[in-house]
DNA sequence: TTGCTCCTCACGTCACGTGAGGTGGC
DNA sequence: TTGCTCCTCACGTCACGTGAGGTGGC
């Protein structure tokens, strides 16, 4: 909380500084590779110096966070950063993308089961306890990915009961980040709703990884390590 | 709970069809990488074919398991295979390293803090809620990644109340995989109780991705997308 | 014979890191 | 002049993926 000036610049050791509390691996080189991929474009000084106005930082930002807790490849979030309204999102995830018509990312219910290779009675148990449910006649896309990991549970005997147990910590977990970033929902400026969206994420990511740092540390107390 | 017969070995194929649940993004090319680097070594037929045996599979989800939750580099992963039960780990993570003495993982109290980049206070009120608890009087490893990461979550303004939340999310995950794992774990067997630590990981691993999935879905549909 | 699985080997790719050799600025 | 920061550019590296061209087994 060292209140600084607002410079009008800084050099790249000095963004290099700033950012690596939040992100501790990066180094000047791949600032200057993110640059060189056209990531960023800052502004250079008549001597070739690399001039980071606080918007480049900015978008450094964003492209480190993307990286780290979306695990998404330069050119997506190039592509992000270069449209950042249009929801150009067509099947960008390393999972679906199962021949479903042409942009829809709902699934029927027989392609849901194809995908996640379950059996009918086993999807009426997941939305039995709430972990998938029906918009419409169809399914989302997160559905697959739910319904995929709850049947790789189930190889280990983790029964339907147990993932109730899983559902409501989540929900717990998100009324958590629903209530922190409440204030920013409610603002009515202009971009505050994403805002609030890219925030909720990036504290869910960030408390996803704790709680599997909590996890590691109870399962070694047990014996289980 | 198919109870397939155990069989003598596995072609690649199959073996894949078997880690896939956990790690969804595992390829046969991986597994052949993973060969062409000496981290595996299945037999073969007198064809070519790979012949997977139990072991090898094991060493498999092993190796996947340290790339995934660990970063562990190949190189540091061959090492530790290759001397199992030598502490042969002088600093790899990419935290730390700070000048702690010969192989302790052990960290005192500065070390901890200065780490974690975190207040005396704040490390008061981890241990007070349970996040953090010392070891005689230093902290294990797994302090440190906590520490860290509840200090990212308090720049979003996440307090400590609510990281009980997690804490007790995690605890009843916890519990959850050690009920499904007790079974194993009273077998008295040459090697139950590795077993039983490795499955009880590896659950854990799974309930994770699927809490996180669940999260997910939650903030799309609480609008935070 | 037909599928299907599996094989090798060369090359490509993605996201950087390293290091040589040099310039700029107080 | 001395440090220090910063620069480019070529090359290396790590962890795979792709694709051609082929063989094995029920």
């Amino acid at each position: 909380m060292t209140a600084q000036p607002a410079r009008a610049y800084y050099g790249i050791g000095e963004v290099l500084a700033q950012l690596s509390g939040e992100f501790p691996n990066i180094r000047e080189s791949k600032i200057r590779f993110l640059e060189s991929e056209g990531l960023i474009e800052p502004a250079r000084s008549p001597s070739g110096y690399r001039r980071f106005r606080r918007h480049d930082v900015e978008r450094l930002r964003y492209i480190l966070t993307a990286q780290r807790d979306h695990y998404l490849p330069l050119r997506v979030i190039k592509e992000r950063l270069d449209s950042p309204d249009s929801a150009s999102s067509a099947g960008n995830t390393p999972y679906g993308q199962a021949g479903a018509g042409a942009g829809a990312t709902m699934l029927t219910r027989a392609e849901l089961l194809e995908g996640a290779g379950i059996e009918s009675a086993f999807l009426d148990e997941l939305e039995e306890f709430g972990l998938v449910h029906r918009r419409g006649r169809q399914y989302g896309p997160d559905a697959l990915s739910v319904a995929r990991l709850a049947e790789a549970l189930s190889r280990f005997g983790v029964q339907a009961r147990h993932l109730r147990v899983i559902k409501a910590a989540a929900e717990r977990e998100t009324s958590l980040i629903e209530q922190v970033v409440a204030p920013l929902q409610r603002q009515r400026s202009a971009g505050a709703a994403e805002r609030a969206g890219q925030t909720a994420r990036e504290i869910a990511a960030v408390s996803m990884r704790l709680h599997a740092a909590l996890m590691d540390a109870e399962l070694g107390e047990a014996g289980l390590a």
